[in-house]
DNA sequence: AAAATAGCCTACCAAGACGATAGACTATTT
DNA sequence: AAATAGTCTATCGTCTTGGTAGGCTATTTT
């Protein structure tokens, strides 16, 4: 499952992507707009900035806004950042990779299988965008 | 990610697989090939059992089995039993199912992408069973 | 320069989940 | 009766999650 956090911060990065090139937007706007606790979405804007994915301006007129074009961002970027592995085992993730304990990898149905599970995730998450959020 | 009890269960499942019409199996015998804590595999097992898939024998000679054959338990079924929801966030659940707060699921490109992303996950995990788990 | 604006940083907290353990109880077999 | 082996209840430390508080810093406006 998705944290609370992620889905917050899909909310808040959809909300962006329909300001693209609009200038920065107050994280207090998105927080109204989206319903989101606003020192919570601080924290969270805070950490895709530092990602690269968000920018953002101080003082006067400033705010958050994208650092790319919203079909630049891959959804699967963001699930890992904010949410962790996509993988269902450490031991078939690519970006989180841990080897199994007393378990060979090579004669394991489960890590298949979860092979197979990561794969048609990434399938999709992978090849969608921030674009594809906004309907 | 699968929790840790996740695949405790399902190397316990696939020891008692591999041992299916061959009489119960100790928990202990479990706990030590396949070095799960055993008290923690206790509870495991016991929870496998309500749910219809184990069943078990008291005093000598006791032990647990598989209730039906291997290749008649779904992967999905002891995810969703041990793990939880299988879908990335509960508006895509079938069995978890919430409604989204603030958010209309008819038109949400979130809600769409992670109901693909749940087909593709179902379609293995719906489609392979502890027999799968044998290599 | 001062005031206002708005993001940045550090710290903290309550509640719950997770992984694990302890010990007594019950049913079955020898 | 004794031994065996699963069952039940309870507890426990640690980590994660979701959220809050308050002061600091950079920028802009007056």
């Amino acid at each position: 499952m998705l944290s609370k956090k992620s889905q917050y911060a899909f909310k808040a990065l959809a909300y962006l992507a329909i300001k693209y090139n609009q200038g920065p937007v107050l994280i207090s706007e998105i927080a109204k707009k989206k319903k989101i606790p606003l020192k919570f979405l601080e924290n969270i804007l805070l950490e895709l900035k530092k990602a690269g994915i968000l920018d953002s301006k101080k003082g006067k007129g400033g705010g958050y806004f994208l650092n790319k074009s919203p079909e630049k961002v891959k959804m699967a970027t963001v699930i890992r950042l904010i949410n962790g592995p996509i993988a269902m085992l450490p031991c078939v993730s690519l970006y989180f990779y841990e080897r199994c304990k007393n378990c060979d990898e090579k004669h394991c149905g489960l890590h298949d299988m979860m092979l197979e599970v990561r794969d048609a995730t990434l399938n999709i998450v992978e090849n969608r965008t921030l674009k594809d959020l906004i309907v």
